[in-house]
DNA sequence: GCAGATCATGAAATCGATTACATACTCGAA
DNA sequence: TTCGAGTATGTAATCGATTTCATGATCTGC
């Protein structure tokens, strides 16, 4: 079954010492002598020896490996996280090791056993939707320490997390609007019991209460980051009696569905509304019109995600849980302009 | 370091039976008597027992895990890939782990060293363009035999590999364009050495030949299935002299990018010229135009992959490697209509 | 020239499971 | 009664590393 390996054995007696001298030579070779170290180096060569990782997790204890929960693989949007993390581990011997969780609840004692069980040692979730039981659980076995969120988190937990300024994208994404003499902004939100969803409308109303705009309950649009979403709010929009002359959404995607349904109605964006997404996925840059939107660094998001569960899991960083914010950035383009 | 976890000692110690008792009724129930059963199943209760992965690994000489090296996990166009892979082992005990190969070449054994290191059971590739001298190290292992190629495969070598029809695909979209009455048309290609690259512009060249089209040289630009590559595909086709009625593009984001860089010069699509792309990627249909493209099933794809080595560990399929080809389908939208 | 420290190395325990082999017991046929 | 087969369970080897502890050799300082 498995391929024919070379095992420490097989070096240690090509070199004709022990197997601990072996051991010796990889991880600590300062203490061999020099004439040894060499004639083990030798043996390594010719039998062409590589550790096998899973004896040396058992022996220390460790899984070698980190796990990486998404909400949904096939959305675009987590990709470029996740390539980040994937880089951030890169140089570590940690294995990454993904699981979809398809945006539901993770089974009872699914996650805390994935430690327990010896599995990963350390997580950095993109879902913010995980469960108070599994995270109570996780607490109770003592691993919380090695669990990190990146872009998303969990209201009320103290867990180490890396976003991006989200309440503060909205605000610049409202000012923005505002500062083109937009009066009448409209907002589409995420999905209910989103974490991003309260935080980019809390920092869009703020803006808003700040500037003096006016506001409308109707102009608050439930949407769930998706295309489709944009598609159907442009119905809503279109239907209005009193119309917003711009409008916030929560997400790149958002923006092009709403741009195309608008479209599809012979409302034309910028000249009849502006519109600003979220995000600056690729795309951007390239939509007809190029849309004006807020950048957020994912691949930077996912590098730090990683950097900071390493540090943990090193002991590097054993401080209290510490909740990072990443700056955004407007990036101005075709999409919006002055009201009609 | 380690969570404090109850072995199968504690189980042990706790039914009152040998540690062989209590393994057996976890992976062998029949052998043992109801009653022993029943007591082994309350200790590992009450005890709260997981089986310890790396140990049972060791022992069993596995890794419990699969790689799936995707060239570059930040493409929205492999993370739907990903996905269907990731619910293909989402039922088997295999944990999924990924490396981001970045589109450059693996390291000297690195691909078949995760094998003898015992951290992976089995590969999926999205990536086609290993060496041959990793495949041949991997032969030469013999675990070449649980490799299995998704979307991309390396020529000359026969591994086991799922494809959508690339060369279907590609006539479909050059008959779709001839249909309408076009007979100056355009190719966007992949990069150079690519395999998808090379059977679409077979595919495209043969059917072309077939209904009786003329071709020039300069008609088939290179690209490199990056938005960007679209729009400066954009820039030749609006420089040529004898300039195309259509383009088919070899991924729906040139086609995005390509629509993007003939706007910006007052060329509409589909009235100037008609586009047609490849993938169906969820923007495709809400893009403005709506885009005409060839969709193949990218979830499928990875399940199916999955299905594949799944079955190739397990041992229920050893035949000679096999190559799988999944039906394309024409999907005719708003970026397509008969030349002015 | 000798006690004690330091250095280099090996023997064997250990991590937590699986499993080959051994053992004890039961049952039925001769 | 006895032998053989079958059943239920335990003992101990094993997977391939790391690491503790022991040992012998070499140094150091007086």
């Amino acid at each position: 079954m498995a391929p024919k390996s070379t095992t420490i054995q097989d070096v240690a007696q090509a070199a004709k010492v022990s197997t601990a001298t072996v051991s010796r030579a990889l991880s600590n070779p300062a203490l061999l002598s020099e004439a040894t170290r060499a004639q083990v180096m030798e043996a390594i060569r010719t039998t062409g020896y590589r550790v096998n990782h899973a004896a040396r997790n058992l022996r220390m204890q460790r899984a070698g490996a980190v796990l990486i929960l998404v909400p949904n693989l096939g959305k675009p949007f987590y990709s470029a996280i996740l390539r980040g993390i994937s880089q951030g581990f890169a140089a570590s011997d940690y294995s990454v090791l993904i699981t979809d969780t398809e945006n539901t609840p993770l089974a009872e004692g699914e996650l805390v056993g994935n430690f327990t069980q010896g599995r990963v040692d350390g997580v950095v979730s993109l879902d913010g939707g995980l469960t108070a039981e599994t995270l109570d659980q996780c607490r109770a076995q003592g691993v919380d320490s090695r669990i990190v969120f990146a872009c998303e988190w969990v209201d009320g937990y103290a867990f180490p997390s890396i976003q991006s300024d989200n309440h503060d994208g909205a605000r610049q994404a409202i000012r923005h609007l505002a500062d083109l003499g937009h009066r009448k902004i409209a907002h589409i939100t995420g999905p209910r019991g989103n974490v991003l969803t309260a935080v980019r409308r809390e920092g869009a109303l703020e803006e808003r209460a700040r500037l003096g705009l006016p506001a409308r309950d109707d102009w608050i649009i439930r949407g769930d980051f998706s295309l489709q979403s944009g598609q159907a709010a442009a119905a809503q929009i279109l239907a209005m009696d009193d119309r917003p002359t711009a409008v916030f959404c929560s997400a790149d995607m958002v923006a092009f569905g709403l741009i195309a349904g608008l479209a599809a109605h012979g409302v034309r964006v910028p000249e009849d509304i502006s519109v600003v997404g979220f995000d600056d996925i690729d795309m951007a840059g390239s939509y007809v019109p190029a849309l004006t939107t807020i950048r957020q660094d994912r691949e930077l998001l996912g590098r730090t995600a990683a950097q900071r569960l390493l540090a943990r899991l090193t002991g590097t960083a054993t401080g209290p849980a510490v909740e990072e914010l990443l700056p955004v950035e407007l990036v101005v383009r075709g999409s919006t302009a002055p009201p009609a």
